[in-house]
DNA sequence: ATACTCGGGATTGTACATAATATTTGGTGT
DNA sequence: ACACCAAATATTATGTACAATCCCGAGTAT
């Protein structure tokens, strides 16, 4: 009956940038499967429960719908879209989609002292490997990695198209939690598309990326809808 | 000085979907240049040159910073994105990447009577040449052939993708309008696209796709930015 | 010349009105 | 008594009007 959990959300939103907590957290109580596929998104009762205005709560719904996780119905406001393994996996599709392409084109157009500098780094983090804030920096370093690489294709839209995947995607991670061996995996493949883009051999580098994101992507499968 | 043309555009906005004709008119705007990069998107100046309120515009502009022609800064609104031949080849980019996989993944998932049926229609559309309505018998059946691989490629979300990026699409076709040239070669790929599906051939239906895509990209880059 | 303040303009958020849809209630016919 | 239809009511979406905050730039004083 109730359209999100009974917990009373309280604000400390920020002035400012309303939507897109409110978007935030909205994508977390989805993919936490909080609020399930159908369910009415009432946008004066998400506003009471974030103890703030419509407006806002709107503009996020728009968002919502924008990112495929919401959709609208003339006249009758917007409702959940399922989440399930499927759509997961879905996603994982589109940004495998995306990403390879990105490497395929960023391919012989970055310079040589960036991908080394990167590699390096990433490098020095695989070896350096008992430090108790490793997460974060792997966190850190993946993102530079997949940002270098979006920036870097030449073509912006795509940059963008990747940046959006990467909101869902850093709602997702923040479901899961930072798995160990999940980072240790990912960090040795993106040495590996590094490589490639240092051989400048775009197949092997937009192979590589595939394989990546393909195995990130039943990595969090996997901890998320572990079987019960 | 002005945000957006002189022009006085008053409203015959029909009640709700509001927000809808908004995007499409900007998206109008902006692709015909008469909103050029860097303008800010005032929402009361727009509010008022629409005869609407300001809500339905922001939630516009929300959509579309989300379809990659506006961008948001904090606390400073909205402006135009740059758009040009660059970008129009980006977003044809794009939709290449986006339909090839849909056409990849569609292949052996789609009942082969619905195929054999649509390519009746359109060997048809191709033989009844002389119909003067043609054009828009053409526009129907490109949007079912699309649609028809978008929605059988099993993965609802490129499927949704793919629509997004129709929107910008049809708003491209409404400036550059029907050539006729344009959608006869469009005819004959889609036929060509048809058969390789009927062949269960996805590697041939992808690539088909990609040189269809890439076709009428640079075709409609020809009529719009005829070098002037 | 530089730093500071103050004012105009615009964004962001709130409160309210209107219209459309869903629901319930009451009546009617079988 | 029960099923069904219709009108009234409640709920919610959509749009309008308004207030507060924020950014930027002009003017001024040091």
């Amino acid at each position: 009956m109730n359209a999100i959990g009974t917990e009373q959300q309280l604000v400390s939103l920020s002035r400012g940038a309303l939507r897109h907590d409110v978007v935030n957290r909205l994508l977390k109580a989805i993919f936490q499967g909080e609020l399930t596929a159908g369910t009415r998104l009432v946008v004066q009762g998400l506003a009471d429960r974030f103890g703030i205005s419509s407006t806002p709560v709107r503009e996020a719904l728009v968002e919502l719908e924008a990112v495929g996780v919401a959709q609208f119905t003339h006249n009758r406001g917007a409702i959940v879209k399922p989440f399930g393994p499927q759509q997961l996996r879905d996603i994982f599709h589109l940004r495998r989609i995306l990403e390879t392409e990105a490497a395929r084109c960023a391919c012989g157009r970055l310079q040589r002292e960036t991908l080394v500098t990167l590699r390096f780094q990433m490098q020095e983090l695989a070896d350096d490997d008992g430090s108790r804030q490793w997460s974060e920096e792997e966190m850190g370093s993946d993102r530079r990695f997949h940002e270098l690489i979006a920036a870097g294709c030449g073509n912006a839209r795509l940059a963008d198209e990747i940046s959006r995947y990467d909101t869902l995607v850093q709602a997702v991670r923040e479901i899961v939690g930072n798995r160990r061996q999940v980072q240790e995996q990912a960090l040795d493949e993106h040495l590996a598309i590094i490589d490639a883009l240092l051989a400048d051999d775009a197949e092997s580098a937009a192979m590589q990326m595939a394989r990546h994101i393909a195995s990130t992507g039943t990595a969090v499968e996997m901890v998320m809808f572990a079987a019960g």
